[in-house]
DNA sequence: TTTATTAATCGTAATTTTACGATTAATAAA
DNA sequence: TTTATTAATCGTAAAATTACGATTAATAAA
């Protein structure tokens, strides 16, 4: 009956972060290829402009990019800090040993 | 405009699937304490018989556990094979290399 | 100054998620 | 056989997500 801990908390924030596709591949573009600009993800979505942005504002909502206005471009890219964080959150969950007998 | 790979996709199913700390928690709980009894992870969690049901049924969907019907009782655990496809998936991810420079 | 470009936000509709209590089906116990 | 227990499913309501086009605000270019 107890509650769930910070750490299963910021786990499922990262966790939804990555729940579309379309963020999936967000982030991924700005891991591999750097390319920042709104516009140059907008074309590499087979989403609309409107679409991408509320997708790049869920991201940085979860902290996992922050976008740097320029202009009247805005660059996208990923928070080191936070990326890292959820790496480590992830990672932690994942590496947990399994009990050796199931009763399944 | 590229549509997602499968890759993609895959990793969003799995994220889906952890982007509920009620999800995080039964996970936790089945890496941890193998109780895979259904009716103890009701009592773990501050939610309803029904839907703890319902999330069981969405990690079950998403391939992370599997249920095992004895009797009365079903006997939940990680599905090990597909735990390790999305540990595999989702560390690729997170082990991607950053771009030295970045536009922000 | 006027016009064009970029990206965020607004308004909205359709769908999905989340939660609950109630019911059901199946087995176990009395 | 009757009763209790377990867990899935049903029905439903509220909230969140996803998508789009249209609009807006801000800067850049003409």
């Amino acid at each position: 009956m107890a509650d769930y801990s910070n750490k299963e908390a910021q786990i499922a924030v990262y966790a939804k972060a990555l729940a579309h596709p379309a963020r999936v591949a967000i982030i991924q573009l700005l891991l591999k290829k750097q390319a920042c600009i709104c516009g140059a993800i907008v074309e590499e979505l087979p989403l609309s402009q409107s679409t991408v942005s509320q997708h790049l504002k869920e991201l940085k909502l979860a902290g996992l990019i922050k976008g740097d206005i320029t202009g009247v471009k805005t660059c996208y890219c990923i928070d080191k800090v936070e990326w890292n964080k959820a790496k480590k959150l992830l990672n932690g969950l994942f590496s947990m040993t399994f009990k050796k007998e199931n009763c399944c």
